[in-house]
DNA sequence: TGAGGATGATTAATCGTTAAAGCAGGGGGT
DNA sequence: ACCCCCTGCTTTAACGATTAATCATCCTCA
């Protein structure tokens, strides 16, 4: 390992000129600044991070807590947060919470005892962190102010409510899957508050939900709306079996767009997230509070885009048969 | 923050004695030990990290390079990782080579400038990583030996092929991705060698092997094996646009067992790997690299798992129309 | 001419932990 | 009785960087 002292040597000068210089902090003339970072360069030097953090209590390291990694949804989040957390030199140490709000905890201790200067937090359905001792950011739950970044759920609730009423649906089924989660009353709120008084709308949740969405269709509902592309697809495969095609007799909806949501058949009208700036703003906020700044903005929420694609159309009640495409 | 020389200072004892007692290392009377550690507790004592890496020049954290956490597959290994990772108190830092070859050399850059003491590298299609200065595994490739772990790629198509010939079928066809991963050349190889003489089969790749599907079908084949749920589910999508049946008229089958593959209709026959297994037996190898032991076992290699659904059945000539199912 | 300031470098302390070497005293073997 | 080893602890010196304090010049201006 090249030190800062072999440099030092090297050029004839001190090892706080040195430090000097490479940080471009103190007082360094600029030609010896320049053969110092010369011969750095030649020695192939690299700080020592640990010496760093030792002296001056910083270890530029996040602490990444996710709830649930086979949410195909985070893995998306942990890379564009270490995308950006990489333009500020900050690196991501992570660590799930596997199931339980103890294991939560767990992790975050881990991290803590890790030296991490912030912590990124998706937090476990319904649970809430605790006061901790370096800066906290909240993602994707609408937490306590001033520390939490979020996707507008309930707005990309109304965006694809509003464009399902327009379309001239009047009679809709929405499904959430798990009525502990905030996020997905968010988004139901959202749906329900956007349409418009003679739509009708009736809320299920979970396998119920879905079960029941076959009697539904007969019954008159000519759109179905979910709060996840995963419920989509088990709506789709229902209707499917009970031979009732998608978009000509019943409309559907997803939430957020995963990988498969173009590829089905038919693809599938959905609402994403932003999540490039979701991180942008996530690692920005630590960011700031890490350096003492106060951070630019309190709560941020940020807005969702709707994506129309195939399975959303016109209700006709005369369709009774499949379609060509 | 409370330090090892406080807690010397408070029981009476030299630095050094407290760092013996705690880590366990040299040599210190019982009474003496328990003394130390119950004060370590009152105080809420947290070794620093920082101090420990600097002076043993270990930092007991792994760098994880991904070549795209959009990949549904990654995000449970990294999951499965990090849970083994910490039983062994090793830390995970992420970094991931987003598309290009030069990305993911940046990556590792990135992570041995913060001194990582080993990596875990799952490789971009096509490249294999240059020798580094710390231990390395490579994951999900075959590599060269003594120091990848892989899961059977050709041993899952050969078991996928044999479900498939054992139940009838004759003629079959193969769709692969990309003709540059490794991956989906031996998946293939693991086909296609393992396909009985009396079966008739065709290779094809990417969108126009897709594309195809509807006309070979047409042409006589009664089964599709892909190598990935994705390609599966696309061709599931081209069936049913044109109204051909899964299974009734055509058998189909993934690979990777992702998320939608036991929810989409019919659901999918696959091959599943065996994250956890692989996850342990990476973090094994590296942990044994970095303590100096020679790694157990060189190059392993761990079996997948056929999982049947409801997409693959005994081939019929005379099915016509969808079935009820 | 001499005081004061700006500039460019050095000295030395420090962060918290580990590890090698040393030291005192007790016990066992011959 | 002598030597040696073992036990339990201390001393001391690092690891590699940062930083406050100090110092030596040289320059400027009254």
């Amino acid at each position: 390992m090249v030190s800062i002292k072999q440099i030092a040597r090297d050029v004839g000068v001190s090892s706080a000129t040195v430090s000097n210089a490479l940080t471009g902090k103190g007082r360094v003339s600029e030609d010896m600044a320049a053969r110092i970072q010369r011969r750095a360069d030649e020695l192939g030097y690299r700080p020592s991070i640990a010496a760093r953090a030792l002296k001056t209590g910083q270890t530029r390291i996040l602490g990444l807590v996710m709830p649930d990694l086979t949410n195909p949804l985070f893995p998306q989040i942990a890379q564009k947060l270490s995308l950006q957390a990489e333009k500020q030199d900050l690196g991501i140490l992570i660590a799930d919470s596997h199931g339980s709000a103890d294991e939560q905890s767990h992790a975050l201790e881990r991290l803590l005892d890790r030296g991490v200067d912030g912590l990124l937090v998706v937090p476990q359905k319904g649970t809430t962190p605790q006061p901790m001792p370096v800066p906290v950011v909240v993602i994707n739950t609408a937490s306590d102010p001033n520390n939490s970044v979020s996707a507008d759920h309930s707005g990309g609730g109304a965006l694809v409510a509003r464009h399902i009423a327009e379309i001239g649906h009047r009679k809709v089924l929405i499904i959430g899957g798990d009525r502990v989660s905030e996020v997905q009353q968010d988004r139901i709120a959202g749906m329900t508050e956007a349409l418009p008084g003679e739509v009708q709308a009736k809320v299920t949740w979970g396998d119920e939900g879905v079960k029941a969405v076959v009697a539904q269709a007969r019954a008159g509902v000519t759109a179905i709306m979910t709060t996840s592309d995963l419920i989509a697809l088990r709506v789709r495969s229902e209707l499917l079996r009970a031979d009732i095609a998608v978009p000509d007799q019943v409309s559907l909806t997803g939430f957020d767009d995963m990988n498969f949501a173009q590829i089905m058949h038919p693809s599938l009208t959905t609402v994403a997230q932003n999540v490039d700036e979701i991180a942008r703003v996530a690692i920005d906020i630590v960011s700031a509070k890490i350096s003492g700044e106060a951070p630019s903005q309190l709560t941020q929420t940020i807005p969702m885009r709707l994506v129309v694609r195939r399975s959303t159309s016109i209700p006709t009640q005369f369709a009774t048969r499949r379609p060509a495409q």
